[in-house]
DNA sequence: AGGTGATGTTACCGGTCGGTAACATCGTCA
DNA sequence: TGACGATGTTACCGACCGGTAACATCACCT
């Protein structure tokens, strides 16, 4: 029998092509993290070669440029999703968003915030990585004052920037602190508190 | 003149080279990330030759605990000085190390918790640096544990996975949110209020 | 049918990684 | 003085990194 016999080759577009790279990266990079994930880690997962790789991307910097993109259009899915179940309440839609928050990050396959762990891998400020980042926070921080204004808090700025700590806070904890410490299950007791105390005149 | 001049050969006994490899280790593990930093750049920073460094260490993993025994060592002498100022105060103590990390986390040169760096470096839960991470988190808890309870909270457990929530998110935020948003500004009043919470009856 | 452009495959580039062998050179002590 | 052990220096190993050239093979359109 033939030992060698290769696999057949498997032609794919230029744009299935693009879009499995992209869902491989995506994995690998937030599994792993994206400096210790390979080109050739990532074509192998998507099953591709790896000329398909730089010929729908110009290099590892813009498929990480995309995968960036990608978190983020996530993430404020996820804030659309708990946001939205209380549209005419602020302080309950933040609430949601920390219960739900808790709730993900419970999950044993979550590997904390991709964008904490873009701003540890990276150790230069000035990246453009590190840069997407600030910009993501920044954004966050001021949906935050947002809905702390909307809820009626008597200093939105810093019941924002309180609440932004804990989100960071459960990013964090998710990876340091062992499971069974369940750090996590005090998020939305604490932030709940954070926001109550905010009320009070 | 003769522009190929070696440098001198200079010579320090295996105790000095051994502690000047770890300052470099210490350094560059902590600015870099140990993943990004290799042996060749721990011994130029530290000015010994490569074979210094296998004479004295088996490898850049025992470097690399070593390292994390430092970082631990110095991370209770924080916690030590903190608490120190109020032995009769628990919840002194408590809002004193809040205030000194803030101040810590500030500075430009801070790089975050080397402990949450290396539990995102590391993908695995069950590598051996992220073990110790656990560990160090695990004590942490118990001493804020202890803490809440002498400061006489309703719930000292609770108030300890706050404030410990609080901390995480400190560290990950130093390095996720642009300095200008000064979001640190924010940590002492909010442990400050978590704390008198859960005072309250 | 023939050609043309997109795709797949292989082999390779220079650089860096952690780690080591071999040898030169020094200080020290008998 | 001579020998021995500790240290310094150089060169190298195999593995992996991001990236590319050259060529084989396919689909599709005229």
């Amino acid at each position: 029998m033939n030992t060698t016999a290769k696999p057949p080759r498997t032609i794919v577009d230029a744009d299935t092509a693009a879009a499995r790279i992209l869902d491989a990266a995506e994995t690998l990079f937030y599994r792993e993290g994206s400096r210790n994930v390979g080109v050739d880690a990532v074509v192998k997962e998507a099953g591709v070669n790896k000329m398909s790789l730089y010929r729908q991307f110009s290099s590892k910097d813009e498929l990480l440029r995309r995968y960036l993109q990608r978190r983020d259009d996530r993430f404020w899915g996820y804030v659309d999703a708990s946001l939205e179940l209380h549209p005419h309440d602020a302080a309950a839609a933040l609430r949601q968003f920390f219960a739900d928050l808790a709730e993900r990050a419970g999950n044993p396959a979550y590997r904390g915030c991709p964008f904490v762990n873009i701003a540890v891998e990276y150790p230069e400020r000035e990246h453009f990585a590190r840069v997407f980042v600030a910009d993501n926070k920044r954004q966050l921080l001021q949906k935050l004052t947002e809905l702390a204004t909307r809820a009626g808090a008597r200093d939105p700025a810093a019941l924002a920037k309180g609440l932004a700590l804990l989100i960071e806070g459960a990013y964090a904890a998710s990876q340091t602190y062992a499971p069974e410490t369940e750090l996590l299950s005090a998020l939305p007791a604490t932030a709940d508190l954070l926001i109550a105390a905010a009320m009070l005149s």
